[in-house]
RNA sequence: GUGGGUGUAGCUCAAUGGUUAGAGCAUCGGACUGUGGAUCCGAAGGUUGGGGGUUCAAGUCCCCUCACCCACCCCA
């Protein structure tokens, strides 16, 4: 039974938490174990930043406006008075490693991953949670647009070795400082102008963010934006070089994508390109990886002036697309009979886990039959019979669960019998 | 934050407002102290999410609350 709290209630894992048990963790250990090795064949290391940061850094690099920093934060104060933040996303991390340890100095580009949960105060639903767990990739000094394409290609690999099908892949851009606010007063004005055929929500974002508006699902909003003025006809001539090349790029490693004018991402410091990979075969929540350029970043949080690229995938949501199996662990089950036996039985688990087999012994057993049973539901693939008679006699029995046939001989030559 | 749906055993689900809330699977034990999955027998497992109300009587009806799921919003 579970346990109860001080308030009587079961005591359970908190809201938009999940525990993640044997069984499905093996995927996970997979799906880390995949993404390792091919980042590291892009010439990624991976960095481990802090779980908990100073709150200021998410104001500073994720931005004052945006949802996640106005109501989605755990934010609470230590016992000496800081304000301390769990970590809401992962890239103001690392500009914050990468100034604090001088890493700029190390040579450019910079190029880093991580693996790891994050928290988020949503109201959770399907594919969004409390704490969920991100792959992050990012890349810093580095402004050339093959990069922007080398790191989509590297996203697009990776899916493609896990085996994610139907997805659908879309690239914008979205300007820079010298361009976007030209194109957002545009919008602003032509938003004003048919305001009383948007929703109230388009109306407030009219002011705050007008870009979002061709996000809303609205029929009529959607009616509407279709009219309005699009970013890239204001692209200045640097950003639209940039996009051109990104796109060529793209082309010459044969990822296929869709040019999504209206792809704007949630956070304030994106310049230039961005990217999404969605499917949309299941779900709302259907973004499975989302990234993009940030080039102001590191220098409005008050570091080097350095430009910078990078997504962020969702682990949760890529497993729920998975139909991958993991293949059991074949490990050997020790049976014994005895307290000459089990002392010797003790000794030769501990030879076959030398030997390099997974091997788990039996304490609380009483017949064989009863010893057997347990190690045909735990999935033993070898079972080692140690009673009386092996004990004497130095030969042992073991058994193939599967094929049910056994064997005897002595330790050594069962062992390497297990391993081939 | 706003809406909708659902809460009965570990899991999947029964129970017209009316005895002591049942079943299958799973668990544990026995049949069975030298060989697993099977079969048979048995046991254990529940404050029907929690609180209040209506009623002679509530798992069932009403209200509140909590949790989970789904959607909006936002995003990964």
């Amino acid at each position: 039974m579970s346990g109860e709290g001080p308030s009587g209630r079961a005591l359970t894992a908190v809201k938009g938490t999940h525990d993640i048990l044997p069984g499905e963790v093996e995927v996970w250990q997979k799906v880390e174990a995949e993404t390792k090795r091919l980042f590291e064949l892009y010439g990624y290391k991976e960095m481990r930043a802090p779980i908990i940061e100073p709150t200021e850094l998410f104001h500073k690099g994720t931005g004052e406006t945006t949802d996640i920093v106005t109501k989605e934060m755990y934010t609470f104060e230590d016992k000496g008075g800081r304000s301390i933040t769990l970590r809401p996303e992962y890239t103001p991390s690392v500009a914050r490693a990468i100034v604090e340890h001088r890493l700029d100095l190390l040579g450019t580009p910079m190029r880093y991953y991580y693996i790891g949960p994050m928290f988020r105060y949503d109201k959770p639903q399907k594919g969004r949670y409390r704490q969920f767990h991100q792959v992050d990739v990012e890349v810093f000094g580095e402004k050339d647009p093959a990069l922007d394409a080398e790191i989509v290609e590297m996203a697009d690999a990776l899916l493609k070795a896990l085996g994610i099908a139907e997805t659908e892949t879309l690239v914008n851009s979205v300007g820079c400082r010298a361009c976007r606010p030209a194109f957002s007063a545009a919008l602003r004005e032509r938003a004003l102008a048919v305001q009383d055929k948007l929703c109230i929500d388009c109306r407030r974002k009219m002011e705050t963010n007008p870009l979002r508006i061709f996000d809303c699902k609205v029929e009529s909003c959607r009616e509407q934006a279709r009219a309005f003025p699009k970013i890239t006809g204001f692209l200045c001539p640097e950003c639209r070089e940039h996009f051109a090349a990104f796109r060529a790029h793209l082309d010459r490693y044969g990822v296929a994508y869709r040019h999504d004018e209206n792809l704007v991402r949630g956070l304030d410091y994106y310049t230039k390109t961005t990217f999404e990979v969605v499917d949309n075969s299941a779900g709302q929540q259907n973004a499975i990886l989302g990234g993009g350029r940030y080039d102001d970043m590191m220098k409005d949080f008050g570091g080097p002036d350095i430009c910078g690229i990078g997504f962020a995938m969702g682990l949760e949501r890529l497993i729920a697309r998975l139909a991958l199996k993991p293949e059991a662990r074949r490990f050997l089950y020790v049976v014994h009979q005895g307290e000459a036996a089990k002392a010797r039985a003790i000794e030769l688990a501990r030879f076959f886990r030398r030997g390099g087999i997974e091997t788990v012994i039996e304490f609380g057993g009483r017949s064989f039959k009863n010893q057997f049973g347990r190690a045909g539901k735990l999935g033993a693939a070898w079972v080692l019979i140690v009673g009386e008679d092996e004990t004497a006699k130095g030969i042992f029995q073991l058994k193939d669960m599967a094929a049910g046939t056994q064997v005897g001989g002595a330790p050594e030559v069962l062992l390497s019998g297990v391993r081939s």
